[in-house]
DNA sequence: CTGAAAGCGCTAACAG
DNA sequence: CTGTTAGCGCTTTCAG
């Protein structure tokens, strides 16, 4: 066997082997209607046999834009986001274009990750689960990388964001849960400074209000099974015992479903009614059979991916959608 | 305000500013020690002022060498692969590489999604779940492109691969489940043509011969919640009833778990025995608490990562990991 | 210690 | 219809 060549095959390669210029190459690969028939079929022909891949990294050089969607995700670990990261690569590839991933580790702000990805020359960003600073925001601006928030919005500067209609969804889960007789409804959050904890916590405050009631004892779990575990234990053992806990995180609401049941012996929904938010997989499965708010993942990718490549100067935008009640077994409602 | 600049500031403009060469900012910015401390220091207080990013694009252009990893996923619905990619995520990012994504779809061959990845010059490929064609394989080392497979073997052709112990594990689970007092074990396999099917199969069957048995009956659930719920409630159906079922992705195991619990209304381990494979995190919740073979996937990712970046040319290499039983309250086990 | 110049693989004027 | 040429932003000889 003879020694490899371990080059890649270029267009210089194949002009060569077609006996034609070099950016003739270009064009017929590029489907320009300038080049004959004939040599177009000749020189694609010759690309295949070749194994000829176009280098993107010279050509995106060379028009001074590139194909890459950079993604950074902060919770990997939540359950709901596998999904919306499979949506994304898949839309993002049928779009000819490539997906960059980060994810944030515990402890480390997004802006420490961003300068690696815009080295390479991205498209635009999409960023899950976390805010960018104001500096940072900026700095995109005058770089011209459009951002889009997904699950998060910000008020104080304007940054595209698509997020649920958390405060109409939570509300309405408010209103249900006291129609179903209960009445001392405690709350579970994420984290007390994201958009999405304090939304969730609003609506359900304001659909509880109008009944008269309030939020009679809240705690956060950190959107992690476990964090959503011991803080139904710290509320579920206070007196009066609440009866309902809402909680803005499936994987969240399942550590509190199983530390009502597994833990203190209690039936939910009859000792306790639990709601959760987002609609992941494991909600469906009987031994949860979890009642929630599913997150409308299809069109909230689709919408992000949208509002990321829109014409530049279009105003930012804060996209919402409606969330939708999947009602099943673990809450008494009205 | 001014009209914005909207380019991107490069090390010309650096130069420019600094009244030196390109070359200069160039070496500067790359610790060149031939560059003096003065015009150094000077130059990188110029860039960050500037607010300069290199062009990484132009780099690997020049330097004939990308430092993008690609990592293809097959089955980023299995509860199992999000950590996997995280800590690709992670790992990638802490070698100062850049990860592309890309997931396949149902009914797509890997073969397909490749070329695209390739225009992009990456340094490598993982892929997760999936194997390639023996002509792409081929096609990938004339690139001189390294690929290791994760979590799939392949014996017709040398290729790297990072598997666990399969076999060794699930003869050990054949075993325990023997000496716990089961005896008619049933087999969910994911699917057939794949290799941690193949080899978890066989473990379970060796280890059941030893004793005088075998496997009394086997289905396969594609490595899905639901599958897995199908498959076992066919299996339970039949007689006799299997007393124990052995599933090869914990995903699995907890639908078979809910098929015989919520389904039939079979207590398990009482009337079955259950154990799964991965370890994923909900095995560990008590609604399931599934015994299972942990699968190490921190060390596995780091043996894939690895074995990529090996100095080219070292022959290809199948490294096993072995696996770690972890012992819950689903089988019943001696 | 620093500058000039070549060139990575491609696209896109500009010529013919 | 096709070839020539310039140049994207960078690294890296080669000179000085």
């Amino acid at each position: 066997m003879t020694e490899r060549q371990n080059k890649r095959v270029t267009s210089v390669d194949i002009a060569k082997a077609a006996g034609v210029s070099q950016s003739t190459v270009s064009r017929a690969l590029a489907n320009d209607q300038r080049i004959s028939e004939t040599t177009r079929r000749e020189i694609k022909k010759l690309a295949a046999r070749l194994g000829y891949t176009p280098n993107e990294m010279a050509r995106s050089l060379q028009t001074q834009k590139s194909t890459m969607i950079g993604v950074i995700m902060a919770d990997l670990q939540n359950p709901y986001y596998p999904a919306v990261l499979e949506k994304l690569t898949q839309k993002i590839h049928a779009m000819g274009r490539q997906l960059l991933l980060l994810s944030v580790p515990d402890g480390v702000s997004v802006d420490e990750m961003l300068p690696s990805m815009l080295s390479y020359q991205v498209e635009g960003i999409i960023i899950t689960s976390a805010v960018l600073s104001s500096r940072m925001h900026d700095h995109l601006r005058d770089l011209n990388t459009p951002v889009v928030l997904y699950n998060r919005s910000v008020e104080s500067f304007f940054i595209n964001s698509v997020c649920c209609e958390n405060v109409v969804a939570s509300r309405k889960v408010a209103d249900l849960l006291v129609r179903g007789g209960n009445s001392r409804v405690a709350f579970i959050g994420g984290h007390v400074d994201t958009s999405t904890h304090r939304e969730r916590r609003i609506g359900l405050q304001e659909g509880l209000r109008q009944h008269g009631l309030d939020i009679v004892s809240e705690d956060v779990g950190g959107n992690s099974y476990d964090g959503g575990y011991r803080a139904a234990l710290n509320l579920l053992s206070q007196t009066p015992r609440p009866d309902a806990i809402f909680c803005i995180a499936d994987v969240m609401a399942l550590g509190a479903l199983d530390a009502a049941r597994s833990g203190l012996g209690l039936s939910v929904p009859g000792d306790v009614s639990i709601v959760g938010f987002d609609d992941i997989p494991a909600a469906a499965w009987p031994a949860y059979d979890l009642t929630t708010v599913r997150q409308p993942s299809e069109s909230m990718v689709g919408k992000a991916l949208s509002l990321l490549l829109e014409p530049k100067g279009s105003p930012p935008a804060a996209v919402r959608v409606p969330g939708e009640l999947i009602i099943r077994g673990s809450a008494r409602l009205g």
